[in-house]
DNA sequence: CTGAAAGCGCTTACAG
DNA sequence: CTGAAAGCGCTTACAG
């Protein structure tokens, strides 16, 4: 036999059409128990296995999903958040699972990306994973949108634009303020940016006013610094608040990076974490627990929501109703806060 | 237009051949300059992408690359090495850079992932990554040879196993054992698997050996202490080292995820790092920086290290001349060692 | 339960 | 420089 076997190969040897070989592989019922038996056992003898891109194409589609990952700014060419890494295993298992294939991407939010997977067939829809300026991202989903382009995008609903799934965010700033007010602390900076630009930090920002207001304590801007999701800016907001002689016990950083690059600009500065300031983050990224001291942290459930992101689009693929999705977070307390 | 427009449609419009149109979109120089103008910005037009799956078929090529990453034992569902991950960014921009898509998958080693990917058309070679047991991986390999698939994996040489591409391990070994043994430390300890298992950290282990020997130290087997690359195992292996009342003042960990594992592991016991003992790590991970201290590492290049092995698989599957490649490592100096 | 036939949307010899 | 035609390897009505 040279080079791949065929279906046809197949059809001969076992002695039936080529259309038989076919159903037969797929288990239609339409065949005979037998004749399912007798070709996929030829099947396997020949190490053959169905051309991809004959049944994509004549079925017109590809048992395929693309992940589009993209950060802006990038601060480095190969840093991606680990959180959305952690999430990149949970989605190529949940993959594999619903017998789809992943196509992964890195991009820049300023990329063009949102063409091209769906219309060339590459894949059957489309999964967004990143962080970067909502302003520049809401665009693109519109065109997506208008593409009719089949998509779920990792975040917090957005009126009007198509499928997400999202942490809780709002609540988990809540429960990380909370916690640390119950621990005595009053003076509580938000390190992470607190707008509209970036509406996951945004809601966890609105967690912490509630909690705040809650207990009776104010919201004073100067406790608020912004940064985005990386050590450096971590680091360096907590510089600035430093240098500008801010008062605070606590600090909540919007992001577990975030929150790493903090303590190590407290503990340049000779503070003590969490004698001096108890720190919680945000995401569980596997450094926190290995972190010095180890972090407290609001975890996002990465295992669950890469599955659910997977059985949303496939869903949306398949023609089923499918809604948006807001997953539950979970408080996880570390030496950051002075636990034992 | 209903559905996607087709090279026929595009033809009708320009006024063309369909022939003529796919040879246009390919900048074929056969065809007229001003021809290849009017099709190009049809199709931009009409928003026209090629069909992958009619493109591949036809062509029989995928234009499409398969990573298959690794682990075994999986210590967690979602925790994957997060030096693999850093690789995995350049990577896809490697293939993105050559023009080929990238699919990923996530198995255990113990899976039977040796056939599909190239069988089925789905991608022109693998790029195989990740961390074994060496001897369950070359059946693996044997059997991807045998079967003609066109495949690159990250690893040291290993006679008569197609094409590699590696870091020089022996070297980023010894370089991190003299940067030790420089900074008057005498009694090293090496945790992480020394054995032809795993051939890597065999490798950094002979780096040791020979750096020690060199100083005229003895090799003790008592310091050698074995760990698989999680945090978990360096924790274990150093408190195993501390109870059974080995005497150390260094550690050389295999790994940066072992060292890390290591430093908490001293913490814990009351051991200051580096004064009572340093510890110096392999990798370079993105945690290294913000470890508490801050880890001297042996640092991979992971961007040159991704565009290698999608280069020498690119040419390979071109049929150009490849070679297996070494890349160097470096030493990367911080605190975990006293340096400033 | 099975087969003959059409056709998915391209690429690429072949002919001019 | 361009076109008509074959064919990549499947899936799936259609017919029996």
């Amino acid at each position: 036999m040279k080079g791949k076997a065929t279906s046809f190969d197949i059809a001969h040897l076992a002695g039936v059409s080529q259309s038989t070989v076919s159903r037969a592989l797929r288990n239609s019922p339409l065949v005979k128990a037998e004749t399912i038996e007798k070709v996929q056992r030829i099947a396997r003898e020949l190490n053959y296995k169905v051309d991809k891109h004959a049944s994509s194409l004549r079925s017109q589609q590809s048992a395929t999903l693309a992940l589009l990952l993209f950060e802006d700014p990038t601060t480095d060419d190969s840093l991606i958040n680990p959180f959305f890494l952690s999430m990149l295993g949970s989605i190529t298992r949940a993959c594999a699972r619903q017998g789809f294939d992943l196509l992964v991407s890195f991009q820049q939010l300023s990329d063009d990306w949102h063409a091209d997977y769906e219309d060339s067939h590459k894949a059957d829809g489309i999964i967004l994973l990143g962080y970067g300026d909502d302003v520049d991202y809401q665009p693109k989903l519109k065109q997506l949108d208008q593409q009719g382009t089949r998509y779920v995008r990792w975040g917090p609903l957005s009126e009007g634009r198509g499928l997400s799934v999202g942490c809780d965010n709002r609540q988990g700033g809540q429960d990380a303020s909370q916690h640390l007010i119950a621990l005595g602390r009053r003076r509580i900076a938000f390190i992470g940016n607190a707008s509209h630009h970036y509406p996951e930090f945004f809601a966890r920002y609105q967690g912490y006013v509630r909690a705040l207001l809650e207990a009776g304590l104010s919201i004073e801007p100067a406790l608020q610094q912004d940064a985005i999701t990386t050590e450096q800016a971590g680091f360096d907001a907590v510089t600035t608040l430093l240098d500008r002689g801010t008062d605070f016990d606590a600090i909540f950083a919007a992001s577990d990076l975030i929150a790493v690059g903090a303590m190590q600009a407290l503990q340049a500065r000779g503070l003590r974490v969490p004698d001096d300031v108890a720190v919680v983050g945000f995401d569980d990224i596997p450094v926190a627990r290995f972190a010095s001291p180890p972090l407290t942290t609001v975890r996002q459930d990465t295992k669950r929501a890469g599955e659910q992101l997977v059985e949303s689009l496939v869903r949306q693929i398949r023609g089923e109703p499918v809604r948006s999705v807001t997953i539950p977070t979970q408080l996880v307390p570390r030496k950051s806060c002075g636990e034992a």
